[in-house]
DNA sequence: CTGAAAGCGCTTACAG
DNA sequence: CTGAAAGCGCTTACAG
């Protein structure tokens, strides 16, 4: 593997001048140079070293992002958002899996650290533990002082995200939109309490309740980890509670997705016995069956803007903070409840 | 951020000392020494510079996993077994969405090679474009020549993967196990010809008519894409070219899932009218309705056994060629055929 | 067991 | 416009 030395070599001038064309620096050097040094690169098929540069600059072209699971549809979403951003600026992207659990995600920031990454991205929400936080905020702290930007893209202990999505709004805009098909009791399967972002989610659950002019009953609220098998643990517990409604919220699509398979083992009929609505509109949430209903969030978006902040910060022109609209996609598995007579169908 | 000068220092060593002991180098130190250094370190929350380190090295303990796309489930969980075998050894995850795109695996291979990844492992198939396949081997033979490892993990141009999945064997059973349900007639949504992996798997159908005392008939097999437009667009030209089948094998899950979906829309039962099976068993075939009956890879396992392969090739004592088993999951999207007398239902 | 020193491959004041 | 030289933070022969 060749280095700058040799190319210098070839192209018989000094490592300064090939470093300043190959890297291409704002410093003047004559065309003829120039042109005698690409054409050195070339024949040698040099690559420079990343390391020695960002040794140099205390900072590689790397952004590190943490991500609850890649194998969760939301985040694979968002990191494939950051990595079509960022190849554009010829950065590469770390993904890290950290299940939410603070050793993991301690040790990855650690490894971040280490690699003098220029950027980190928190994908997933916050989670409600002091003794992490703190540990974070001095992490995030000793990131920045070293040049690293940090981005959040979603709500967390430390401050407000830079980038994050109408999480209360959207979910809001679905109970209203239950509300309008007639639904008059409906339950809320609402993820795990110690995540920042599944409290927004609930806010915006009672939010539409009181703005469809329907009263809270918290024993129709369900807390579950925030996957498939809370959905369906979610279903288990409205039901064995013995409170009537008639249709499901739930505060993510994997919740929803959990849900509908419950109920089908059930032989409960979705919509026709109970509606269910999910949030994020995974790719899958079109293709169950019936297909999910849901709220649009803008994922791919939500990364690109997420790594579009990052370009901003390095920059020292931080964009101001911004949050992506939520959109309601009603599919097949919400219609008016069945018991409700026709006449008062869609009048909420 | 406090550099080893400084712990030395603190410690009052020679920064060779403090070296030894915070790399855990192989070297003798005295223990009242090594605790004094590890105290300094402590004290200045050093983090080491992994960027010097590898300088040093010409390596940094980081891995690139190059896949045709992290939203798609099988890479993702692909993905996610290496990123939980890489953390245990402190190696951090590069992953690059090449959409199959000649250029985009061009550039990060050698974005790659600038960093002096430790590792490339292609989780993708190969394309049989000779062009892209010289320049990669170019790039491979480089990696290889400066120590990096490189592992495939699917079938490609440049030789056998150092670790893959059984495609024939798993496609093939699939095929008889359709037979031995009573199916004469089945059709194979076989993915794009110009990929290595779904060639393999067209070779299982084959053989697994072969097995079956089936006969072949090309009319069946149709090329597409490799997701779900795929899929919807394979059931479309089946119907529209009037031969007659009563069961779907698909080379993935992505086809299976597009064809389900758009089976439904033409009003189309299943398993009734016609059976339906994936490959993979990404994680929501199990969540479909009806569920769909696939072949089970362990998707995880895969990308940890190339995380290992890839720690044996850096230690110099590769592992031997390995194909992981796939395995038959009968789920409800497939069923006797309909048109079949019960009396000759379960007999191949 | 300990340390002084060279060197990994770059970038960047500084001098010309 | 060009180049000599210092330095980024480590590791590792080499000498003691």
């Amino acid at each position: 593997m060749s280095s700058i030395t040799e190319v210098a070599k070839l192209a018989g001038v000094s490592i300064a001048t090939a470093s300043r064309v190959v890297s291409e620096a704002d410093y003047p050097v004559s065309a003829p140079t120039r042109e005698r040094v690409l054409e050195a690169a070339r024949t040698l098929d040099y690559v420079p070293n990343a390391l020695a540069r960002g040794l140099q600059k205390s900072q590689v072209p790397v952004v590190g992002v943490i991500v609850h699971d890649i194998t969760d549809p939301y985040f694979a979403e968002v990191v494939r958002g950051v990595e079509d951003a960022a190849a554009t600026s010829g950065f590469l992207v770390i993904t890290c899996s950290s299940e939410r659990n603070p050793d993991r995600e301690r040790e990855y920031v650690r490894l971040l650290r280490s690699m003098r990454v220029a950027a980190v991205i928190f994908a997933g929400s916050g989670l409600d533990d002091p003794a992490l936080n703190e540990e974070l905020a001095r992490h995030v702290d000793g990131m920045r002082e070293f040049g690293a930007a940090v981005v959040h893209l979603s709500p967390h202990a430390l401050g407000e995200p830079e980038v994050s999505v109408d999480n209360t709004g959207g979910i809001a805009a679905m109970v209203r939109a239950l509300a309008g098909l007639g639904h008059r009791r409906i339950a809320f399967l609402a993820g795990p309490t110690s995540l920042y972002v599944a409290r927004q989610r609930l806010e915006g659950y009672r939010l539409g309740l009181t703005d469809a002019g329907l009263e809270a009953d918290e024993r129709l609220v369900v807390h579950t980890p925030f996957d498939r098998e809370g959905g369906a643990a979610g279903v288990d517990a409205l039901r064995g509670s013995g409170v009537a409604f008639t249709a499901i919220a739930c505060a993510n699509d994997l919740l929803a997705l959990g849900a509908l398979a419950r109920l089908a083992e059930l032989g409960v009929r979705v919509p026709d016995d109970v509606s269910v609505a999910g949030f994020d509109d995974i790719a899958v949430a079109a293709d169950t069956s019936p297909s999910l209903s849901t709220v649009r969030v803008p994922l791919r978006e939500l990364g690109r803007h997420g790594f579009a902040q990052v370009e901003h910060l390095l920059a020292g022109r931080p964009l101001p903070g911004e949050v992506l609209p939520a959109e309601v996609v009603l599919r097949q598995s919400t219609a008016a409840p069945a018991a409700l007579p026709a006449a008062t169908r869609g009048t909420p």
